[in-house]
RNA sequence: CGGGGUAUAGCGCAGUCCGGUUAGCGCACCUGCUUUGGGAGCAGGGGGUCGCAGGUUCGAAUCCUGCUACCCCGACCA
């Protein structure tokens, strides 16, 4: 029984649920398109060239907008001593249960049974748990960094792999292990660093409306919903094709509490000693999953313009090899053309496939503008253009060609947006009775904005109740006088409900 | 950890109820010819410890017992 077929069908079933033949697209997509495929790890992935090279972009944009804003990239130990882990109560309170543990260094024979064993005899002192964030190993080191308020602020993040041993593994949204960015940073006061988590939330929400062309909203998490070990949680709160919810990055406000749990303090100007500000961040390959989830159609993939490896695919239509030769000419005479504005070509003249074939296949890997070149073409000095987004096709002249396929990829990339925000438009609505609430919940479709009396024991009742959650109380909306949809209790603002991955 | 399912070629599956020659089908792969503007056609070919370990039987993919892995629904989840 294979694994990722059975997932990835599953996930397709998410994706596209309008879709017959989901499975199918689904399967030939990321087997074929080297999305990922599951490995014979437990909720792991592989992410296979194509698929990894779209995280590489994306790793490429956050890299840029990070550094733009005075940010450096630094790296941290995998493995963390237990005793560092378990300084912060919140903290390994919301992580204990998640945690892969090395206990021994060393393998060695087993003279019983061949094969071989863990050996008793290298069991390590003190146990090493493979991060599953790495506040804590990074706070430890901050306090040799830190002693004035010179010092600060430091503003570090690192590209790295964690692990979280979760109960249930989902696909790109939920891994065992999975690749992220993470931001640790360290502040003299209050305010910065509170205005350094804002900052990030708006770094996130413009790289995933901009660069993911999915629209997102802003806010903040519940007490229930917040990181373990921060005073706030900030997210953006992405709709999936599904309608289901999809958190997609967090930023998080975390006080003082590391910077106490490993005594982490800075003199000021005026001489008096105090701890450290911290905020934390970070997003991960779980953004992956919500590009596929929120733009796929049934014939696969629609990649955002700023996102795709290549932008453009060129295929040449021919019978004869001297054919080939003119339009391999004219095919490099266009690239050049291409390139010169700052577009990615990519020229498939395997023989060993058919146009109609790599039509499907690069419509599949979500390719956003497809240019096809044949003898015809060369009599009229055209090429067929052929848009991912609309799936429209076009002959146009040559002559100019780069200006308007230019044009193109920046209005797909428009477009795309447009499409996922007029879904959410579609699938989000105001409620204000119970009754319609458990309603709409029971589709499980779609955001609801509702009041919330703001306490914790009502958040529980209606999670029970309906499988909703808070996802974000939204950032600058207006006070609005109503009452509770639940307790009744009087609120002065509405939350977004839904139900989540 | 509870409930339900699945395990047969690289992938997707049929066959299992009711045991019986040489275990099939589609895709993919290899060879040849014809093809090439939307996943080509024909002909031929290769590929299997039927999840693992026992048992019943003249005979097991099929029945019995045990085990393992995976999937789904819960519990869990910044």
């Amino acid at each position: 029984m294979n694994k990722t077929c059975t997932k990835l069908t599953k996930m397709a079933k998410e994706l596209t649920p309008r879709s017959e033949n989901y499975s199918q697209w689904y399967q030939d997509l990321v087997i074929k398109a080297d999305l990922a495929e599951n490995s014979a790890v437990r909720g792991c992935m592989v992410i296979k060239p194509y698929g990894y090279a779209i995280w590489e972009k994306m790793q490429a944009e956050l890299d840029r907008m990070f550094k733009e804003t005075g940010h450096v990239n630094a790296y941290f130990p995998i493995f963390i001593p237990k005793s560092f882990f378990s300084k912060e109560a919140k903290h390994v309170e919301g992580f204990a249960k998640e945690c892969a543990v090395v206990t021994h260094y060393r393998l060695k024979n087993d003279p019983e049974n061949g094969g071989i064993v863990v050996d008793p005899e290298a069991k390590l002192e003190e146990e090493l748990i493979v991060r599953p964030t790495s506040e804590t190993i990074i706070w430890n080191t901050y306090r040799n960094w830190i002693q004035s308020y010179r010092d600060l602020p430091i503003l570090i993040n690192q590209w790295a792999n964690v692990v979280r041993w979760e109960m249930r593994t989902r696909l790109f949204l939920r891994t065992a292990e999975f690749l992220w960015q993470e931001g640790h940073t360290a502040h003299a006061t209050k305010e910065e660093a509170i205005e350094e988590t804002k900052k990030i939330l708006d770094i996130y929400a413009d790289f995933a409306e901009n660069y993911l062309a999915i629209p997102v909203i802003k806010g903040t998490k519940s007490a229930n919903e917040r990181f373990a070990g921060a005073l706030e949680t900030y997210s953006i709160e992405a709709l999936m094709q599904d309608g289901k919810a999809l958190q997609a990055g967090t930023s998080h406000f975390l006080g003082q509490n590391f910077a106490k749990a490993f005594d982490v303090k800075f003199t000021g100007k005026d001489g008096t000693e105090e701890y450290v500000w911290a905020s934390s961040w970070g997003v991960s390959t779980r953004l992956m999953g919500a590009l596929i989830m929120a733009h796929s159609d049934d014939r696969g993939l629609v990649l955002p313009p700023k996102l795709a490896p290549f932008q453009v695919i060129i295929v040449p239509v021919y019978k004869k090899n001297e054919e080939l030769d003119e339009i391999s000419k004219k095919v490099r005479e266009i690239t050049g053309k291409l390139v010169s504005v700052g577009i990615s070509v990519k020229y498939d003249n395997d023989d060993n496939k058919k146009p109609g074939w790599k039509f499907a296949e690069y419509e599949l890997k979500g390719v956003p503008v497809r240019i096809a070149l044949g003898p015809r073409d060369l009599m009229n000095e055209t090429v067929e253009i052929a848009r991912r987004d609309t799936l429209e096709k076009i002959v146009v002249k040559t002559d100019g060609i780069e200006i308007y396929v230019k044009n193109i990829l920046e209005e797909i990339q428009k477009n795309i947006f447009k499409k996922a925000l007029e879904f959410r438009n579609q699938n989000t609505c105001r409620v204000d009775s119970w009754e319609e609430f458990k309603k709409i919940m029971k589709k499980g479709k779609g955001l609801v904005s509702a009041h919330w009396d703001g306490s914790p024991e009502t958040e529980e009742r209606i999670k029970n109740e309906t499988k909703a959650t808070i996802r974000c109380i939204p950032l600058n909306q207006d006070f609005e006088e109503g009452v509770c949809i639940y307790s009744g209790k009087l609120s002065r603002k509405r939350v977004i409900f839904a139900k989540a991955y």
